[in-house]
DNA sequence: CAGCATCCCTCCGGATACTG
DNA sequence: CAGTATCCGGAGGGATGCTG
């Protein structure tokens, strides 16, 4: 596999590239992973590319996230620039959550690997069965 | 955002697809994004995919790296099947790392989130000046 | 050279109870 | 309805020392 493809021309331009010198938030890879890692993250990103949600729409949705959780991913996706949150000053209140532009644009690229980790997720499982017994 | 790019047909679909009904393990999206998510995968399966290393090649090239994590990333990857090990019987003994073709086709989806993540890591990082900002 | 073992500490995420 | 506040257990990950 070509180095070209990172558009780098050294081993120490590559972990720089990755890690933005010495600094670990400065790394836009890790930093993005970081991002969509949480246990929730993908989840309600993917729910969230379909259409807009509200927060109890999106609670019945994924019903064994916790409140606390779901309240805590939002502002996260939220401050990533990912999720715009508008409430509507009804009484009660309601919160509608969808993605932004930046969202949708990083949903593509994660689209990929939420196919590719449909279709090869059973080659994961069995690799890891494999190591597992041979481990013993 | 058309649900028919998932391939599926309603709400409750989405989550079991997600989630593969209840169990955590059975998530074919989840899984594999934890399986990247660690502090130092992305960047291993990244230098990986470049051409093979050894051991301490890696560790010389990821100098802020822990042998420890080292070790137990490497195994966490080959146990997902990502990474082959291959050891030669010299004196003192040497181990290379290469990506599996597995590991090669889970990293052009992981390339486009890479790609991305390069080209748009100063909106995030905007976004989340910005929020921070107003949340004073 | 390429690991394994041990200690330690932070942070993620769950459970529960309470507000505007 | 849509959150906040508090407590707590476990996993992730760093530092150090030892081995084949």
């Amino acid at each position: 596999m070509d180095s070209k493809i990172f558009n780098l021309k050294s081993k120490l331009e590559v972990y720089k590239a990755m890690t933005g010198g010495a600094n670990f938030a400065d790394c836009p890879v890790r930093d993005v992973i970081q991002g969509i890692s949480g246990k929730w993250s993908s989840l309600l990103v993917m729910a969230l590319a379909e259409k807009p949600y509200r927060f109890g729409e999106l609670r019945r949705l994924v019903p064994d996230i916790s409140q606390r959780m779901l309240t805590q991913t939002l502002q996260d996706l939220q401050r990533d620039g990912y999720v715009h949150r508008e409430v509507f000053p009804t009484k009660p209140p309601s919160v509608e959550y969808s993605l932004t532009d930046l969202g949708r644009s990083m949903f593509l690229p994660l689209q990929q690997l939420i196919q590719w980790a449909e279709l090869n997720h059973d080659a994961v499982r069995d690799a890891r069965a494999t190591f597992d017994a041979a481990r013993d």
